[in-house]
DNA sequence: CGGACTCTGTGGGCTAGCGCACGGGAATGG
DNA sequence: CCATTCCCGTGCGCTAGCCCACAGAGTCCG
């Protein structure tokens, strides 16, 4: 588990913080929650947390995105699930178990809210509106992973290639960001060299720049008409999930 | 949504129902939930739930197994999660969403106790015990969700194909169970060649055999080591959280 | 007893992606 | 300014598994 710098941030009471989860919550529960939590910097490659080891700390990225990462056999590893201003990491902590299920792993630069875990565990005993949003935020990361294990074993390099690298920008929230070909492979589940292939493509087309690991995306439409229709569903999943109330009972 | 036949039990209150979630239970919350059950069979092909519609029925599998299946472009699916005893179709209305994340499919023919899901629900707000424990099932699925990504990603159709037999076997609690290969293909997102080829190595090498759909574990340990590591880990994840109450906070 | 259907065996062409290795250019740091 | 490290391009042999198609054998039913 890596150490974090803290980082001073201006607060902006109008437009939030940054987290939707945090964002969406009554104002006297966020203010306490707030109260509790830290800024740092998210460095890409720090472990936050390790699989079936307790959590530490909890996330709730504002820029910047955390992988949730499952290895096999010791060696090949994949990224199950991608963590940005729209979710945290140590969810699971509302099911009252206080081991992680997968390591946590920075995939690209950003910011983050921190709290002890312990403060959220105990948050989550007078913070009723916190709880439904994580047990809401906790749905769509259930059906997002069998999402991505269906595209995973489906959907070839190059459309996978492009729902990544929308997903990475989305919680970037930029279309320049740091993201080497050999993390996007280890995203992927694929070898470097099948990354540099496709994403070749994607720069012929102008569709996408980069250089030695900093990309920018040019062309966001054609991205989206790259990708798999995994993309479109992801997004389909949150507005309906995390947006309508009326689907929920607490 | 088919309908089922209800069966008749012989009630056996020594060796309790045989779903592990239900036998958990303490007596007086055990006896609340199995009066607003009935018995039914399952039979194999029948769609239980439907991706994004309310569940109408839970399912606690007492013999045989469920999928959870993830249809991807209309075409082809993937099952990625498979309750038996230790577990339910349904576990996610403890989050508070009503609609089911993936198709739910009878696999391997048996007999389950059912409730209405609102039953369910309203009986969440009376038996913390049965919170607790849905709680963690749903954590082990989880975990398990993100295995399986892996293990479709990165190990090959003999491995996953050791390991899909075993996990039927443990839920038919029997070496003797049916399952043509063409749903085991579909089972593991594959060909049905694969699955031709590979079965046939195994029966070759006396670890099973068959005939028309009729499976019978000759040996399991070869058939354990033939696995991959996967299933070795889910039956650790399963010891560990649902049997160590130490582990687990409320 | 014959027809329809289901399940399994087989085979052959084809392609995506693996595994590995090498080289070159860009940054970085002493 | 040089050495090292990081990042990207490229290439090539290889294999697993896809896609499609057909045939035989068991089963069920009229």
């Amino acid at each position: 588990m890596q150490q974090l710098k803290p980082v001073t941030v201006p607060h902006s009471p109008a437009t939030g913080e940054g987290n939707l989860l945090i964002d969406g919550l009554p104002r006297k529960e966020r203010l306490k929650l707030l109260a509790l939590c830290d800024h740092v910097e998210l460095v890409p490659g720090a472990v936050l947390c390790q699989v079936d080891e307790p959590f530490d700390h909890v996330y709730f990225p504002v820029i910047g995105c955390i992988s949730l990462v499952r290895s096999l056999d010791g060696r090949v590893a994949l990224d199950t699930e991608l963590i940005g201003c729209e979710g945290m990491l140590g969810v699971t902590l509302v099911l009252g178990v206080p081991c992680a299920p997968q390591r946590g792993r920075v995939q690209s630069h950003g910011r983050a809210l921190r709290m002890p875990a312990t403060q959220l565990q105990s948050s989550l005993e007078d913070c009723p509106a916190l709880v439904l949003s994580l047990k809401r935020y906790l749905f769509v990361v259930m059906v997002q992973l069998s999402q991505n294990a269906g595209c995973n074993r489906f959907h070839d390099v190059g459309a996978r290639l492009a729902r990544g690298l929308l997903m990475v920008q989305d919680r970037a929230r930029s279309n320049r960001f740091h993201l080497t070909h050999q993390s996007i492979a280890d995203m992927l589940g694929v070898q470097r060299g099948a990354i540099t292939l496709a994403a070749g493509l994607l720069q012929r087309k102008n569709v996408i720049s980069y250089s030695r690991g900093e990309i920018t995306i040019l062309d966001r439409g054609k991205l989206v008409a790259a990708s798999c229709e995994c993309y479109a569903a992801r997004i389909g999943t949150y507005t309906q999930i995390l947006s309508q109330p009326g689907l929920l009972r607490g």
